[in-house]
DNA sequence: GCCAACGTTGGC
DNA sequence: GCCAACGTTGGC
């Protein structure tokens, strides 16, 4: 069992969308950064994954995820149409990955970004040294640490 | 291979 | 809207 932190814009896709979506899966694509695209790639199904809402009036952890497959090729890479498109990405050996990932539960209230940096247990933690990656590993005591912070 | 220019993320 | 962090691009 991994433990893994995602950040989301919940203008784009929140943990209430996850949870209103159908069988509660959602494709998880438009990652276009290569470390987090490995992360994704290390993922396992039943991994747990805290879903964090950034850039928006609540920021910090709303949620809990879970990965419902293995990565696969993310498909918008392939659309002219999309905002994640990549022309360069071959078709034979895909640049860019996604996930699916199911609904487990969601925070009463988010646990905000204020809070998640007094906590002595995410000192070291990417999330918080870590500028500008959108996917990343928890250790099992960071983990920990977030669920039994969040009133869920 | 270096590095300046540029673009994006994301908190404030 | 601003700006720091930092990954990517492309000229040399």
């Amino acid at each position: 069992m991994n433990y893994w932190l995602i950040k989301s814009e919940p203008d784009e896709c929140s943990i209430s969308d996850v949870a209103n979506a159908p069988q509660q899966q959602l494709r998880w694509d438009g990652i276009r950064n290569y470390q987090a695209r490995n992360f994704l790639r290390e993922m396992k199904p039943a991994d747990q994954v805290m879903f964090y809402h950034s850039s928006c009036a609540n920021i910090g952890i709303a949620g809990l995820v879970e990965v419902a497959g293995s990565a696969y090729s993310d498909p918008l890479q392939f659309d002219p149409n999309s905002a994640y498109y990549d022309a360069r990405s071959p078709i034979e050996n895909p640049r860019w990955s996604a996930i699916d990932v199911r609904f487990v539960n969601q925070a009463k209230q988010v646990l905000s970004l204020k809070i998640l940096k007094k906590m002595p247990e995410l000192s070291e933690s990417a999330l918080l040294n870590r500028a500008r990656l959108s996917v990343m590993p928890l250790t099992s005591d960071e983990w920990q640490a977030i669920h039994s912070a969040v009133d869920w």
